[in-house]
DNA sequence: AGTGCGACCCGAACGC
DNA sequence: TGCGTTCGGGTCGCAC
């Protein structure tokens, strides 16, 4: 399940192997992800080429020359380069054939990933990046932000962890692992926690992001970001699918329970 | 406006 | 073994 550091990681393993080669194919086996006009996608995708990749949150923007194109890996969503020879694979959406003849494959087990294709000049008027609120990184994101945020926010922390327009990026794992970070208990309401609380917060997303960077993200279940590249973060998990083990700090056992239909793991003891 | 929840998907895990 | 059922997870959209 790709986070902000999975999607660092795609895109800085993509813009080495992608960038400025011709697009002479588009192949739409599943048009469902496509949320712009799908006709012309691939219409205005052809004879164009990717000048660069950015990231805003959990969303890709491979810059054209004319256009954007947004990618949500969403849960299961991978990229990987392969021969235009080479077979198609189950589970490869959509295909981008370049004029090397190689191809960037969009491959989604779970079908749940997005794209969408946009004009330059649309990107912040666009609803699902204009939205977003500060990357974890930002230097905005301070105790007094978050503070003022959760003013009237009623939701467990946990859930409003999760809101993308608050702190943007942010997925299940990394919010359990924050709040382990920063001792606060997932169901306290947001409106309650004390500044000191929110500083603590906004030190553990900026040392935890940080360091799930550096390795490459978090490789859960199935996610394997593209090219065989590995995320070893999971190795420095402190609660995240951690339940009955014991608590590192404490000794306790880490507990599960679902917050907002969502899993959370914490320490009880550690986390009051 | 804030909140809660089903829908979207399908493979894995589970139950019998 | 084999079948049917449940679960999960990010985001959207609808209902309250």
């Amino acid at each position: 399940m790709p986070e902000i550091a999975e999607v660092e990681t795609v895109r800085n393993v993509l813009k080495k192997q992608i960038l400025n080669k011709k697009i002479v194919d588009v192949d739409i086996l599943y048009p469902k992800m496509i949320e712009s006009n799908v006709k012309d996608f691939k219409k205005d995708l052809i004879n164009k080429s990717f000048i660069d990749i950015k990231r805003k949150g959990k969303w890709l923007i491979f810059e054209l020359e004319d256009r954007y194109l947004l990618s949500h890996l969403r849960m299961e969503g991978k990229y990987f380069i392969k021969d235009k020879k080479e077979a198609i694979a189950k589970h490869e959406h959509i295909i981008f054939t370049f004029e090397d003849e190689q191809t960037l494959r969009y491959h989604d087990t779970r079908k749940f990933g997005r794209m969408n294709l946009i004009k330059k000049e649309d990107l912040e008027n666009t609803q699902c990046i204009k939205k977003q609120g500060l990357e974890p990184l930002d230097d905005q994101l301070t105790a007094s932000y978050l503070l003022a945020k959760f003013k009237n926010k009623k939701l467990p922390i946990k859930t409003v962890l999760l809101d993308q327009t608050i702190i943007s990026g942010l997925g299940n794992i990394y919010a359990n692992e924050v709040l382990f970070y920063a001792q606060i208990n997932p169901l306290k309401k947001a409106l309650e926690l004390t500044k000191e609380e929110c500083a603590k917060i906004v030190e553990g997303c900026r040392q935890i992001i940080k360091q799930a960077i550096e390795m490459g993200g978090t490789t859960i279940k199935s996610y394997t970001s593209s090219l065989g590249v590995t995320g070893r973060f999971q190795q420095k998990l402190k609660v995240h699918k951690k339940e009955g083990q014991k608590c590192v700090k404490c000794g306790s056992l880490i507990k599960k329970i679902k917050i907002g239909g969502r899993s959370t793991y914490y320490c009880e003891v550690c986390q009051k």
